[in-house]
DNA sequence: TTGAAAGCGCTAACAC
DNA sequence: GTGTTAGCGCTTTCAA
């Protein structure tokens, strides 16, 4: 087979017996175009099987109709951090582009420091991005914030950040979390999850604050500790609440982990060192992923609406390129209240 | 602040005393410039935050070092067919990609039919696809095939195949199943998943063969039967597998699941009717997600090592690019036998 | 309503 | 080694 250059516009239009400009009003529905020839070019068009050069077309307007996503795979993949949750965001995201009609050019950080990743709309090889998860780059993300690079991040909502945010009420998350774990009359809590988060130690900070509330009742009976880790994969997970079930210090009788993952980990680390749960523990997870409710037992958890997030960044980013100051958005998070606790 | 255009070649070449050309030189590190001349200019340049228009590149360049991955979410968000599996390959081949500086455009295949997927080489947005999961589109991929399109496939290796597929080797994972179920003494056998899916044919494929095999030695004993739903998630798996305990028919006292999120559905259904995993069914599972591991009980599953599947599909795509007619690889599956069967 | 000309920012070919 | 010229395929003036 002969090697086939790619028809061009110049060709279709020599095809077509009409200009160069013609084929391209044609093909955008420009009402300049008759639409007897409008018909025409579009025949010639399909015939030859044209496809524009999605290129040339960035390079000569101003927009590129392409959206970077940045997402740290690093530190999903393998469960690290948390649930097969940030893959629904991402999912909501693809389907939200996909409507405008957005190309969705996907970006690790691990190769792409705040530089380059600001670089990515100079470059024109986006017009904006999507940061799913702060990670622990907050400082990085301020200071693109004054770059005028057009952004939003999925992460921690808080009052004075400088750029345009959507996350669910991190803080809420955890006071649910704790109030909830009060009501079941425990005392000894636990709380598991990455605070270099923001997002978590939003989650961390909510569910201090129910407890402090309750400290002035019964002081002396309250006590809160942290579980830290590198890594909070199940396997780590499971194997740190190994070790502390074993180790000498005391055992919790209140959990709340900033993932389901995590949670689930614990729970079958503790119930195989002879605990029961709910009877000796109870355990709160977070994000409410699908197999939480058929965990044994089935897992108390908060639940973020993670279905409107994906189409809201979209919205608010989309804003942000046309040069407005898109307002940050908290979503409301629902504890479901199964066995576990 | 007044309105700024971003620097262009042209610009940085005025700055730094010297030609459009040897800015682009020096930009690539040619030889064919002064390391006195690159030293500058690559000065000026990042004084004044320069960086390349990558449209312009790819416009005048054969090659875009884009590569679009098509990922069908519809399906497997919220768990529909399988597992956040599929995610870990998404990240193994983001990771390739990265490693070789090739963009990563990720497409859904709900809004583009293969006419347009295969443009998108055409239209220069791509130089190559990689499709994750054939999902229920065989006949479109062979289609493509025709039509010069690089592209690679994560899916069922098959010997016919006219384009170049990387996939774990499904027959064996289904045949693994069978033979260890069967070492258990069960004899009545269900399978579960989407069989219009080629890979989970094949695993049903092996699955059958391996009872096959048995059915010499006490045919009259055996029985197989399927169970087909639109949708695989947890939930619905859970309210078939419910349906089946209840119903009149005869319930299975092995169940081969072709992905874990459904195994645990079932046994979780299962059980909440009062049957034991495994003393009255024996269940395995597939992907040995990390859940899988600390589930209640832990789940046998087959294992595909995706850790390399990801670069494989990247190594053999770039090779596909340059002409060349890379071989489909099938990798090995293991079966990580556990408490539940 | 259509066409001719110019130019987006870059690199390859060729001259010096 | 470096500069000059041309052109990738498209859209946007502007003129007819």
């Amino acid at each position: 087979m002969a090697i086939k250059r790619a028809k061009t516009m110049e060709d279709i239009a020599r095809l077509a017996n009409v200009s160069k400009p013609t084929v391209s009003r044609a093909l955008r529905n420009s009402p300049l175009v008759t639409e007897e020839t409008r018909r025409h070019v579009l025949d010639v068009a399909t015939k030859h099987g044209y496809v524009i050069n999605r290129n040339a077309q960035k390079l000569r307007e101003s927009r590129t109709n392409t959206i970077a996503v940045v997402l740290d795979f690093s530190s999903h993949r393998e469960n690290r951090i948390s649930d097969p949750f940030i893959f629904n965001l991402l999912a909501g995201v693809s389907e939200a582009l996909g409507q405008r009609d957005q190309d969705l050019l996907l970006c690790s950080p691990a190769h792409s420091s705040v530089e380059s990743l600001g670089s990515i709309t100079t470059s024109r090889g986006a017009d904006g991005i999507i940061f799913l998860g702060e990670g622990g780059r907050r400082d990085d993300l301020v200071a693109l914030a004054e770059r005028a690079v057009p952004f939003v991040v999925w992460g921690a909502v808080e009052k004075a950040l400088p750029y345009c945010a959507v996350g669910s009420d991190n803080f809420q998350g955890g006071f649910l979390a704790a109030k909830h774990l009060l009501d079941q009359g425990r005392s000894r809590f636990l709380f598991i999850g990455d605070t270099h988060h923001a997002e978590i130690n939003l989650r961390r900070q909510g569910f201090i604050k129910a407890l402090s509330e309750e400290l002035g009742s019964r002081a002396a009976t309250l006590m809160v500790s942290d579980m830290s880790l590198d890594d909070f994969s199940y396997s780590a997970s499971h194997r740190a609440a190994t070790e502390m079930v074993e180790g000498p210090g005391p055992v919790p009788d209140a959990i709340f982990a900033a993932s389901d993952t995590a949670a689930m980990a614990v729970i079958s680390a503790f119930r195989a060192a002879g605990l029961s749960v709910p009877e000796d523990v109870s355990v709160v997870g977070y994000n409410d992923i699908p197999a939480s409710e058929h965990f044994h037992p089935p897992l108390t958890s908060v639940r973020q609406d993670v279905h409107v997030a994906g189409a809201l960044l979209v919205e608010k980013l989309m804003l942000a390129i046309e040069g407005r100051s898109p307002q940050s958005t908290m979503l409301e998070t629902r504890l479901i209240v199964r066995a576990s606790s």
